[in-house]
DNA sequence: GCAGTAACTTGCATCTTGCAAGACAGTAAA
DNA sequence: TTTACTGTCTTGCAAGATGCAAGTTACTGC
Protein backbone atom coordinates (compact mmCIF):
# COMPACT_ATOMS: atom_id res chain seq x y z
CA UNK A 1 0.00 0.00 0.00
CA UNK A 2 1.21 3.37 -0.78
CA UNK A 3 1.84 5.55 2.22
CA UNK A 4 1.22 9.37 1.85
CA UNK A 5 2.15 12.00 4.73
CA UNK A 6 0.37 14.99 5.39
CA UNK A 7 0.94 18.40 6.96
CA UNK A 8 1.38 16.52 10.19
CA UNK A 9 3.83 14.29 8.94
CA UNK A 10 1.27 11.58 10.28
CA UNK A 11 1.10 8.37 7.82
CA UNK A 12 -1.61 7.78 6.36
CA UNK A 13 -3.36 5.16 4.35
CA UNK A 14 -1.22 2.67 6.34
CA UNK A 15 -4.06 -0.39 5.51
CA UNK A 16 -5.83 0.96 2.70
CA UNK A 17 -7.78 3.90 0.84
CA UNK A 18 -10.80 3.04 2.62
CA UNK A 19 -11.81 6.20 4.73
CA UNK A 20 -13.37 3.36 7.62
CA UNK A 21 -9.57 1.71 7.68
CA UNK A 22 -8.17 5.47 8.01
CA UNK A 23 -11.09 6.22 10.60
CA UNK A 24 -10.24 2.74 12.62
CA UNK A 25 -6.65 3.59 12.68
CA UNK A 26 -7.06 6.69 14.85
CA UNK A 27 -10.17 5.66 16.85
CA UNK A 28 -10.65 1.57 16.33
CA UNK A 29 -9.86 0.58 19.94
CA UNK A 30 -12.10 0.43 22.98
CA UNK A 31 -11.62 3.60 24.58
CA UNK A 32 -10.55 6.60 22.05
CA UNK A 33 -14.32 7.06 20.98
CA UNK A 34 -15.93 7.10 24.64
CA UNK A 35 -13.19 10.26 25.50
CA UNK A 36 -14.59 11.60 22.44
CA UNK A 37 -17.51 11.36 23.82
CA UNK A 38 -16.83 12.54 27.08
CA UNK A 39 -14.77 15.81 25.22
CA UNK A 40 -18.15 16.06 22.88
CA UNK A 41 -20.32 16.43 26.66
CA UNK A 42 -17.79 19.16 27.15
CA UNK A 43 -15.83 17.53 29.52
CA UNK A 44 -12.43 19.23 29.33
CA UNK A 45 -9.65 17.90 32.06
CA UNK A 46 -8.13 14.63 33.30
CA UNK A 47 -9.71 14.31 36.08
CA UNK A 48 -13.12 15.12 34.72
CA UNK A 49 -12.41 12.07 31.67
CA UNK A 50 -10.85 9.39 34.21
CA UNK A 51 -13.52 9.66 36.12
CA UNK A 52 -16.16 7.92 33.86
CA UNK A 53 -17.24 5.23 34.41
CA UNK A 54 -16.11 3.08 32.56
CA UNK A 55 -13.02 3.63 34.77
CA UNK A 56 -10.02 3.98 32.17
CA UNK A 57 -6.59 3.40 33.34
CA UNK A 58 -4.71 6.96 33.15
CA UNK A 59 -1.63 5.68 31.06
CA UNK A 60 -4.19 4.61 28.59
CA UNK A 61 -6.08 7.97 28.69
CA UNK A 62 -2.93 9.96 28.56
CA UNK A 63 -1.82 7.99 25.46
CA UNK A 64 -4.88 8.67 23.33
CA UNK A 65 -4.89 12.25 24.06
CA UNK A 66 -1.66 12.21 22.90
CA UNK A 67 -2.75 10.03 19.92
CA UNK A 68 -5.72 12.73 19.37
CA UNK A 69 -3.99 15.33 19.33
CA UNK A 70 -1.40 14.01 16.54
CA UNK A 71 -3.90 13.11 14.72
CA UNK A 72 -5.55 16.46 14.77
CA UNK A 73 -8.99 15.73 16.67
CA UNK A 74 -7.87 17.34 20.18
CA UNK A 75 -6.08 20.00 21.13
CA UNK A 76 -4.24 20.31 24.49
CA UNK A 77 -4.03 24.02 26.28
CA UNK A 78 -2.98 25.03 29.41
CA UNK A 79 -5.75 26.70 31.48
CA UNK A 80 -3.70 27.99 34.44
CA UNK A 81 0.04 28.72 35.00
CA UNK A 82 1.69 27.99 38.52
CA UNK A 83 1.58 25.09 38.42
CA UNK A 84 0.66 24.36 34.72
CA UNK A 85 -2.47 22.84 34.30
CA UNK A 86 -4.03 21.65 30.77
CA UNK A 87 -6.90 20.74 29.26
CA UNK A 88 -8.38 19.55 26.09
CA UNK A 89 -10.69 20.50 24.09
CA UNK A 90 -12.34 18.72 19.91
CA UNK A 91 -11.19 20.49 17.08
CA UNK A 92 -13.55 20.71 14.07
CA UNK A 93 -12.62 17.46 12.92
CA UNK A 94 -12.96 15.62 16.17
CA UNK A 95 -16.26 17.14 16.79
CA UNK A 96 -17.28 15.68 13.07
CA UNK A 97 -17.12 12.61 14.41
CA UNK A 98 -20.41 13.38 16.41
CA UNK A 99 -22.60 11.59 14.15
CA UNK A 100 -20.64 8.92 14.27
CA UNK A 101 -21.48 8.94 17.88
CA UNK A 102 -25.01 9.54 17.79
CA UNK A 103 -25.17 6.37 14.77
CA UNK A 104 -22.93 4.15 17.58
CA UNK A 105 -25.98 5.07 20.61
CA UNK A 106 -28.68 4.57 18.24
CA UNK A 107 -27.86 1.23 17.34
CA UNK A 108 -27.01 0.40 21.26
CA UNK A 109 -30.29 2.11 22.41
CA UNK A 110 -31.87 -0.55 20.01
CA UNK A 111 -30.38 -3.50 20.89
CA UNK A 112 -29.41 -3.03 24.44
CA UNK A 113 -32.27 -1.60 25.62
CA UNK A 114 -31.14 -0.98 29.30
CA UNK A 115 -28.11 0.98 27.79
CA UNK A 116 -29.56 5.05 28.54
CA UNK A 117 -29.31 7.57 25.39
CA UNK A 118 -26.31 9.59 24.68
CA UNK A 119 -26.91 12.97 26.63
CA UNK A 120 -25.02 15.29 29.57
CA UNK A 121 -22.10 15.01 31.51
CA UNK A 122 -22.07 12.74 33.73
CA UNK A 123 -24.47 9.77 32.41
CA UNK A 124 -21.57 8.40 31.40
CA UNK B 1 -21.08 -2.00 37.60
CA UNK B 2 -23.68 -4.77 37.44
CA UNK B 3 -23.80 -7.28 35.23
CA UNK B 4 -26.67 -8.48 33.45
CA UNK B 5 -26.96 -11.33 30.95
CA UNK B 6 -29.39 -11.44 27.50
CA UNK B 7 -31.39 -14.18 26.44
CA UNK B 8 -27.77 -15.39 24.43
CA UNK B 9 -26.00 -15.59 27.49
CA UNK B 10 -23.68 -12.74 26.55
CA UNK B 11 -22.63 -10.52 29.65
CA UNK B 12 -23.95 -7.01 28.85
CA UNK B 13 -23.18 -3.83 30.65
CA UNK B 14 -19.36 -4.89 31.89
CA UNK B 15 -18.14 -1.29 31.65
CA UNK B 16 -21.28 0.83 31.85
CA UNK B 17 -24.73 1.53 30.55
CA UNK B 18 -23.68 3.37 27.81
CA UNK B 19 -24.91 2.29 24.61
CA UNK B 20 -21.77 3.37 22.80
CA UNK B 21 -19.87 1.45 25.73
CA UNK B 22 -21.07 -1.44 24.81
CA UNK B 23 -21.14 -1.02 21.35
CA UNK B 24 -17.25 -1.08 21.44
CA UNK B 25 -17.01 -4.01 23.18
CA UNK B 26 -17.74 -5.75 20.29
CA UNK B 27 -16.83 -3.89 17.40
CA UNK B 28 -14.13 -1.54 19.28
CA UNK B 29 -11.06 -2.82 17.32
CA UNK B 30 -9.10 -2.16 14.18
CA UNK B 31 -10.94 -4.98 12.37
CA UNK B 32 -14.34 -6.10 13.22
CA UNK B 33 -16.01 -3.22 11.30
CA UNK B 34 -14.08 -3.57 8.16
CA UNK B 35 -15.33 -7.21 8.27
CA UNK B 36 -18.81 -5.82 8.98
CA UNK B 37 -18.30 -3.03 6.13
CA UNK B 38 -17.31 -6.25 3.87
CA UNK B 39 -20.44 -8.10 4.60
CA UNK B 40 -22.72 -5.12 4.03
CA UNK B 41 -20.87 -4.84 0.59
CA UNK B 42 -22.34 -8.62 -0.32
CA UNK B 43 -19.16 -10.65 0.51
CA UNK B 44 -20.16 -13.49 2.31
CA UNK B 45 -16.87 -16.28 2.65
CA UNK B 46 -13.94 -16.68 4.28
CA UNK B 47 -11.52 -16.26 1.22
CA UNK B 48 -13.88 -12.86 -0.05
CA UNK B 49 -13.28 -11.39 3.60
CA UNK B 50 -9.46 -12.22 3.58
CA UNK B 51 -8.57 -10.99 0.37
CA UNK B 52 -9.85 -7.40 1.41
CA UNK B 53 -6.98 -5.31 0.88
CA UNK B 54 -6.10 -4.16 4.38
CA UNK B 55 -4.52 -8.27 4.64
CA UNK B 56 -6.66 -9.15 7.88
CA UNK B 57 -4.59 -12.31 9.91
CA UNK B 58 -6.47 -15.56 9.27
CA UNK B 59 -6.74 -15.81 12.90
CA UNK B 60 -8.32 -12.45 13.84
CA UNK B 61 -11.02 -12.65 10.73
CA UNK B 62 -11.92 -16.55 12.63
CA UNK B 63 -11.89 -14.84 16.04
CA UNK B 64 -13.84 -11.53 14.76
CA UNK B 65 -16.51 -13.83 13.00
CA UNK B 66 -17.03 -16.14 16.24
CA UNK B 67 -17.22 -12.70 18.22
CA UNK B 68 -19.54 -11.50 15.97
CA UNK B 69 -21.95 -14.29 15.83
CA UNK B 70 -21.98 -14.52 19.62
CA UNK B 71 -23.40 -11.28 19.77
CA UNK B 72 -26.02 -11.87 17.28
CA UNK B 73 -24.72 -9.78 14.63
CA UNK B 74 -23.51 -12.38 12.11
CA UNK B 75 -24.96 -15.64 11.18
CA UNK B 76 -22.83 -18.94 10.39
CA UNK B 77 -24.41 -21.21 7.79
CA UNK B 78 -23.01 -23.96 5.31
CA UNK B 79 -23.43 -23.82 1.53
CA UNK B 80 -22.45 -26.45 1.04
CA UNK B 81 -21.60 -30.37 1.64
CA UNK B 82 -18.94 -32.53 1.33
CA UNK B 83 -17.17 -30.64 2.47
CA UNK B 84 -18.82 -28.56 4.66
CA UNK B 85 -18.46 -25.23 3.89
CA UNK B 86 -19.47 -21.53 4.97
CA UNK B 87 -20.66 -18.29 4.79
CA UNK B 88 -21.65 -15.45 6.68
CA UNK B 89 -24.73 -13.32 6.58
CA UNK B 90 -25.43 -10.22 8.95
CA UNK B 91 -28.56 -10.42 11.01
CA UNK B 92 -30.62 -7.58 11.39
CA UNK B 93 -28.71 -6.10 14.39
CA UNK B 94 -25.44 -6.57 11.91
CA UNK B 95 -27.56 -4.79 9.14
CA UNK B 96 -28.36 -1.88 11.37
CA UNK B 97 -24.85 -0.55 11.86
CA UNK B 98 -24.80 0.71 8.45
CA UNK B 99 -25.90 3.97 9.49
CA UNK B 100 -22.25 3.85 11.89
CA UNK B 101 -20.37 2.71 8.85
CA UNK B 102 -21.84 5.53 6.83
CA UNK B 103 -21.03 7.92 9.09
CA UNK B 104 -17.30 7.23 9.76
CA UNK B 105 -16.89 6.70 5.98
CA UNK B 106 -18.48 10.65 5.56
CA UNK B 107 -15.95 11.70 8.37
CA UNK B 108 -13.22 9.64 6.54
CA UNK B 109 -13.84 11.35 3.00
CA UNK B 110 -13.92 14.66 4.57
CA UNK B 111 -10.79 14.68 6.89
CA UNK B 112 -8.90 12.47 4.50
CA UNK B 113 -9.17 13.31 1.20
CA UNK B 114 -7.69 10.56 -0.71
CA UNK B 115 -9.72 8.12 0.55
CA UNK B 116 -12.59 6.17 -1.62
CA UNK B 117 -15.96 6.24 -1.11
CA UNK B 118 -17.56 3.09 0.83
CA UNK B 119 -19.70 1.61 -2.06
CA UNK B 120 -19.64 -1.88 -4.26
CA UNK B 121 -17.46 -5.09 -2.92
CA UNK B 122 -14.05 -4.81 -4.21
CA UNK B 123 -13.44 -1.34 -3.49
CA UNK B 124 -11.53 -2.18 -0.06
C1' DG C 1 6.47 21.69 57.38
C1' DC C 2 2.67 18.47 55.77
C1' DA C 3 -1.45 16.99 53.45
C1' DG C 4 -3.91 17.70 49.25
C1' DT C 5 -4.69 18.37 44.18
C1' DA C 6 -3.90 17.62 39.23
C1' DA C 7 -1.59 15.76 35.36
C1' DC C 8 0.85 12.62 34.14
C1' DT C 9 4.75 8.43 34.19
C1' DT C 10 6.67 3.94 35.38
C1' DG C 11 6.83 -1.16 36.40
C1' DC C 12 5.14 -5.32 35.64
C1' DA C 13 1.95 -9.18 34.78
C1' DT C 14 -1.49 -10.51 31.56
C1' DC C 15 -4.07 -10.30 27.33
C1' DT C 16 -4.33 -9.41 22.39
C1' DT C 17 -2.39 -9.06 17.87
C1' DG C 18 0.20 -10.38 13.84
C1' DC C 19 2.78 -13.39 10.97
C1' DA C 20 3.77 -17.95 9.32
C1' DA C 21 2.83 -22.51 9.06
C1' DG C 22 -0.06 -26.51 9.69
C1' DA C 23 -4.53 -29.36 9.87
C1' DC C 24 -8.39 -31.36 7.70
C1' DA C 25 -11.75 -32.68 4.20
C1' DG C 26 -12.74 -32.91 0.19
C1' DT C 27 -12.03 -32.26 -5.68
C1' DA C 28 -9.39 -32.50 -9.99
C1' DA C 29 -5.52 -33.77 -12.79
C1' DA C 30 -1.61 -36.80 -14.12
C1' DT D 1 -2.89 -43.52 -6.59
C1' DT D 2 -0.16 -39.99 -6.03
C1' DT D 3 0.16 -35.13 -6.33
C1' DA D 4 -1.62 -30.73 -6.31
C1' DC D 5 -5.19 -27.59 -5.06
C1' DT D 6 -9.15 -25.23 -2.57
C1' DG D 7 -11.32 -23.44 1.48
C1' DT D 8 -12.01 -22.96 6.44
C1' DC D 9 -9.94 -22.69 10.12
C1' DT D 10 -6.14 -23.76 14.08
C1' DT D 11 -1.60 -23.52 16.32
C1' DG D 12 2.95 -21.53 17.85
C1' DC D 13 5.31 -17.88 19.13
C1' DA D 14 7.16 -13.14 19.33
C1' DA D 15 5.83 -8.47 19.85
C1' DG D 16 2.84 -5.05 21.29
C1' DA D 17 -1.23 -3.29 24.03
C1' DT D 18 -3.81 -3.22 28.26
C1' DG D 19 -4.79 -2.93 33.24
C1' DC D 20 -3.65 -2.14 37.88
C1' DA D 21 -0.97 0.06 41.40
C1' DA D 22 2.33 3.11 42.76
C1' DG D 23 5.39 6.98 41.98
C1' DT D 24 6.66 11.82 40.21
C1' DT D 25 6.37 16.82 39.81
C1' DA D 26 4.76 21.24 40.92
C1' DC D 27 2.33 23.78 43.16
C1' DT D 28 -1.72 25.52 47.12
C1' DG D 29 -3.78 25.79 51.62
C1' DC D 30 -3.47 24.97 56.53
Amino acid sequence: MTQVQDMDNKLMFERSQCPITNGLDIFGDKWTLLIIRDLVLGKRRYQELISSPENIASNILAHRLKRLEVAGLVTRRAYQQKPERYEYVLTEKGKDLRPVLEAISRWGTKHYPGTSVFRAVGQG
